[in-house]
DNA sequence: TCCTAATTGGAGCGACCCCTACAACAGGAG
DNA sequence: CTCCTGTTGTAGGGGTCGCTCCAATTAGGA
């Protein structure tokens, strides 16, 4: 512990090189899926051989974990959440809501590869899908947290389900781009989303006249 | 043509057989995509050597597209879209987001395997993709005709963008569903979905009188 | 200079992959 | 009965899979 720990870490190029393992590996799988990605492709794209791949990770399931978690990071970096900037909670709604669409534009890769992986229902879950998962419910709560600050008024439960509502909707329209190709404007479409959202919320959380 | 046929098709069991394996085939499709899905397991879970499987079907490819077709007939036969009943707007397109709902319940298979194969992005491409994506194509129009009609004032891009995000969102709710298993209640998040394209088409159709 | 640990190179193992070849069997037609 | 056609059964070929083993190479510490 307290010993022989100079500087001696970094000795070779392995840092570096499980970048390019990584990268590899994420441009792959986002294109084929777990069981299409092979580590065989991955080695070619990447330049080193499957032992390096194996020095660096466990196995192909931790592989594909880390690749979804070094996404998700990337990812996060790429959505800059704002803090607590001024605005009508419509503005601020739709400004969330195009920072959020134009991130997925410029890293998709992390939401794809992670939609196919909760897609699957094997047997054995992979460790990338819980992964997954699990900073997508972090994700979810922030969006919780922040839906309960601007809209102080709604109800627990109600603010729950704006939110399931608002990630759902963050999915299928990424869905729709990946399919449809890059003539599809998901700032526009998150723009919608965003006012439908704030509407929702503005009537969940408004007086209770005018029922019906 | 007009000759020897007369009672002679079905002379064993081979119909059957064709549905067996499909049975089989949308089962693990489903649940492990399309590199997962491997003859091998097809072939043990209907009881019918691979080369009945190859009897039947091309190839694997032909195979995962037939599976694509038929559960999405199977599909469309529990969605039953009300045709022109009464009925306010609203009230038409609660129903019909209800029923998509509850036929999403009933036969998920259809949508999940085809979101996986949607999300794929392999360099020659499934047919099942290509055919899981025209399936959806005509959906799509379906929809898009019964909002125009819905709604006669909307613009024909407005009725584009509504189309769009009401697939979208579906495919959103269906994935949270998918995700967060059984206890999620898709028909209710179905309806908020419903209220909000609902008032989002009353907004863009109606008089464009406060605007802000 | 030698020792040691980090990393790479490459061969290869057993299992599984998709798919095929071909014999065996069933039942209607003659 | 014999044929003929649709369907099943068995065996396996050629290839790829995930993964391992181990020698070779590199660079820091002594």
């Amino acid at each position: 512990m307290t010993g022989p720990q100079t500087t001696r870490r970094k000795r070779a190029n392995g840092v570096e090189s499980r970048q390019r393992i990584l990268d590899a590996t994420v441009e792959i799988a986002g294109e084929r899926g777990y069981d299409g990605t092979s580590i065989a492709a991955v080695s070619a794209k990447c330049g080193l051989p499957p032992s390096s791949i194996y020095w660096h990770f466990k196995d192909k399931d931790d592989l594909i974990a880390a690749v979804i978690e070094r996404s998700f990071e990337t990812w996060l970096t790429t959505v800059d959440l704002p803090g607590d900037e001024a605005g009508t909670p419509l503005e601020r709604v739709t400004l969330m809501a195009a920072n959020v669409a134009r991130s997925l534009v410029a890293a998709p890769d992390f939401l794809r590869l992670g939609l196919m992986l909760a897609l699957e229902r094997r047997p054995t879950e992979p460790r990338g899908r819980a992964v997954f998962l699990q900073v997508r419910d972090i994700s979810h709560r922030r969006i919780a947290e922040i839906i309960a600050t601007l809209f102080p008024a709604l109800a627990e439960d109600a603010v729950e389900t704006l939110t399931t509502y608002a990630v759902a909707g963050a999915d299928g329209l990424f869905v729709h781009r990946e399919v449809k190709g890059d003539s599809v404007d998901l700032v526009s479409l998150f723009e919608l989303h965003a006012r439908l959202i704030h509407d929702a919320a503005a009537r969940m959380a408004g007086p209770p006249i005018r029922t019906n």
